[in-house]
DNA sequence: CTCCGCTATTAGATAAATCTAAATTGATTA
DNA sequence: TAATCAATTTAGATTTATCTAATAGCGGAG
């Protein structure tokens, strides 16, 4: 079994950098009609001789089509990197700021760095949290809000008391109107 | 105002990979009498010469002492940053073990790499929300468990009314026992 | 149709982190 | 004390991603 055609494209995983420009080129592709150097350059705030540079390495490894003084296209791997890139982006940042509301913007930056280390495996883990969180009688948002009370004021029993009281109400009407759910 | 002192210190952030080293020798330093450079060669899965340019470097940036053939300790602001590092790796472990229950081997990889990348802030808010789930009466270590079985069994509305009425119990006891808490 | 200006590329340098191969040092042991 | 061996360092190369300065191409205004 001789190693043939995807030589260049498996011999090496890609790098994070790699992966930053793929997803910014799936975004920019879809914000505007064609995608240029210049776009590349100012979105990932570097220079456009670095851009250049990197559409050739990822030209060679097939994930762009790159032709000189013409406009940018994903290849179908190529797109499929920068998708999965902005799906593990939107992972984060809905856990950043819908769980830990962090600030969409700082929660932009963090997302951007994690979406390289995580695995699938914890991402995964993370979404079927998040998903818990809402779906659970005993948490959803009212009990989000309770967090954001608890990391203000800090722990008072009072509250807890108060709010374990909403819960029942919650926990009623939530029987109630899910009586044939699912 | 002249620049002197700390010109080779503040000048630049470190690098992640400096943030590495200094983690592993401020955990070297705890287990072992003495740090050599094959133990931070060993444990950071590189080679020698690695680690000798690298502590030259972590040298004239004040962060360990180093001289040639010499045990290598690190310095009281290398130490600091050691332990800060220690201490992020601390809480994103317990974090993916302990609430999204990352096997332990994975969980350490993966706060490995988050570690240089989340904020302060971002940092605070996750230890916020562990400690909130610990202590809120509508979350807590029944409702962890809870997770867990969701992930194995999905959302099955049964398994809800079940638990919520377990969750009764436990807050009836809570209450009582806290009745004079903080 | 030609020139101008913006866009893009080339050329070449730099910094960080790594490696291998070779030389050196220090410690152990015979 | 001398030989040996493991630990370390030096020397020098490589890879990746970046930059600046200089050159080249393309498209619109005259």
């Amino acid at each position: 079994m001789v190693p043939v055609k995807n030589d260049e494209l498996t011999e090496k995983p890609l790098t994070s950098v790699m992966e930053d420009y793929l997803e910014t080129i799936f975004d920019l592709d879809k914000d505007k009609k064609v995608v240029r150097v210049k776009d590349i350059a100012k979105r990932m705030d570097v220079k456009m001789p670095t851009v250049t540079s990197m559409l050739k390495t990822l030209s060679h490894r097939g994930l762009v089509h790159y032709e000189k003084y013409e406009y940018v296209e994903l290849t179908h791997d190529g797109a499929d990197v920068g998708r999965e890139m902005r799906r593990r982006h939107g992972i984060l940042k809905k856990f950043l700021t819908e769980i830990l509301r962090i600030n969409a913007e700082t929660a932009d930056e963090e997302a951007c760095k994690m979406e390289h280390t995580l695995s699938l495996d914890t991402l995964q883990s993370l979404v079927d949290f998040m998903e818990f969180i809402q779906l659970c009688p005993r948490a959803g948002d009212s009990w989000l809000k309770h967090f954001q009370e608890y990391r203000l004021h800090g722990h008072d029993p009072e509250k807890c008391r108060e709010q374990v009281e909403h819960f029942q109400c919650d926990f009623k009407d939530k029987m109630n109107s899910k009586e044939n759910d699912n």
